[in-house]
DNA sequence: CCTTTGCTGTATATGGCGTACACGTAGTAG
DNA sequence: CTACTACGTGTACGCCATATACAGCAAAGG
């Protein structure tokens, strides 16, 4: 089977669509994966197993998927389809983008290897797209320029993944060793012992700041949602003195009917948004 | 040799110091180790590679350290010294805080790796200690809660992995592939061709939005900085009105001496504070 | 002196992984 | 009926971490 990435295009977009027949099919590979990996992790997906839990040799998968990491692709926009792509009506950009970044957040404990899907070269399937499409509709709108808002998702996406990390290595961690985070932390007495040269660390120890951590998601949710609307408004601010589609300062008569865009060449783009339905 | 992990806190903190001698050691087989995994990130790092690059073999380096794991252990601690711990004395919690970041981001561009140790259960070594203790540092006295600063460390140190690890994939995928990042995205028109649907999408394309993008860590440590200060700016109007510890609202007489601490409780935990030197 | 003990490095083997390749088999189109 | 194709299998290779048994050697003890 090829290994062309044009290939896992073919099949992330339905084109290789077969009707359900005994045997092996392509979704069923994806299916099984997906349950393996929720059990237990993405390094827990093996071909072997996938293939055992089917009930077949572990080439004959080869016979519907390229390979391991084509799988892993499958799988991933399966799954990125049950992300529900409705928000609130009300409550401008922040509400929007803030539920969906809870959506993302509870896709993420539901199949928590989601985040362990790393590489900078996955194809997205339809699912990722229409989820990407989603969060950067929150966005448009808000008088943040262009590469802004692709800035403004992508940071709020590796946010939300960075996150989701953490929590997935914990509960593999606490799988593999059969001790929990706390308990094996407790057990560092060796360790603690030497950190009490170091007075700012002693200090937060003392005064019970890892008694009641924040919520590390909530936490960092809430900054990052802070910075992303100081920019906004700043943008807001200027928004009749730059360039909507650039962002240089505009120059000339400030009375009368006031210009929008540096150039001609930034007003066609700016209307080309409204040319595609 | 033992796998417990009280045996890589002895091996982190330098309590199996051994004097130079011919042969294999612990020092030299860290080395080799960071020098590899610079090379070849750590995927590439293998007990064989690390073995071979110092001409014994591989079963050799389990006399000297526990195994993988405990080996990648000792490079991060070592690595993480070479980390300055100076930040401006002037500008505020800011302009350190922030120097930090740079200065840790600047460590991932020389040592990618680091981005790729995964994982909660890492004891940290003095170096990592160090380096904790001083970001903590940059954030005390601001007026935030303990838990706050703490959550304010790990979320900046997270958003620095989120970014780093984003560049050793690309790097890793180009050097595996022999194809650049831009060349093989730039090869996917089968996939294009599929997004025209996709208004804003098609927009910010059409708007040049992916033509000059954002610097991804410059754009995502303003912001991230940005909703710290929004925080901190916060518990600075309050600061007179709430216990400087657990952040509870304070009750009682407002005129008079003011007081800072909900409780006798409170009060001693801050002042333990000063008493470790 | 010789022997014992412990440290260091080696050789071999196990079990896991992804997947290349050659092969059989069954259903279908000509 | 035949040729072709799709599908599933069995074997094998090269990688990985590491358990285990063993060999050499140096220092310590007699």
């Amino acid at each position: 089977m090829t290994r062309d990435p044009d290939r896992v295009v073919e099949l992330l977009w339905h084109e290789g669509g077969r009707e359900p027949r005994p045997g092996l099919s392509l979704a069923r590979i994806v299916c099984a994966g997906i349950e393996l990996a929720d059990a237990e992790g993405l390094e827990g997906l093996s071909m072997r197993k996938v293939a055992d839990r089917l009930g077949f040799t572990t080439m004959s998968l080869y016979r519907h998927v390229p390979g391991r990491d084509q799988l892993v692709d499958l799988m991933r926009d399966a799954v990125l389809g049950e992300q529900p792509l409705t928000g609130p009506q009300e409550g401008g950009w922040r509400a929007r983008l803030e539920a969906c970044a809870r959506a993302a957040w509870d896709l993420r404990r539901r199949h928590p290897w989601l985040a362990e899907v790393r590489g900078t070269r996955h194809v997205p399937g339809p699912n990722a797209v229409a989820l990407y499409e989603y969060m950067l509709s929150t966005v448009a709108g808000t008088g943040l320029r262009p590469a802004e808002m692709i800035a403004v998702v992508g940071l709020v996406g590796r946010f939300i993944d960075a996150e989701a990390l953490v929590l997935v290595e914990t509960s593999r961690e606490e799988r593999h060793s059969g001790v929990s985070e706390e308990e094996w932390w407790g057990a560092r007495d060796s360790l603690y012992e030497r950190l009490d040269r170091y007075p700012t660390l002693s200090y937060l120890w003392e005064a019970g700041g890892y008694d009641q951590p924040e919520d590390s998601f909530e936490f960092g949710l809430r900054r990052v949602l802070d910075g992303i609307e100081v920019l906004i408004k700043e943008r807001d601010e200027k928004r009749d003195e730059t360039c909507r589609v650039c962002g240089t300062v505009l120059e000339g008569a400030p009375s009368g009917r006031p210009r929008r865009y540096c150039s001609r060449a930034c007003q066609q783009r700016a209307y080309r948004k409204r040319a595609t339905p």
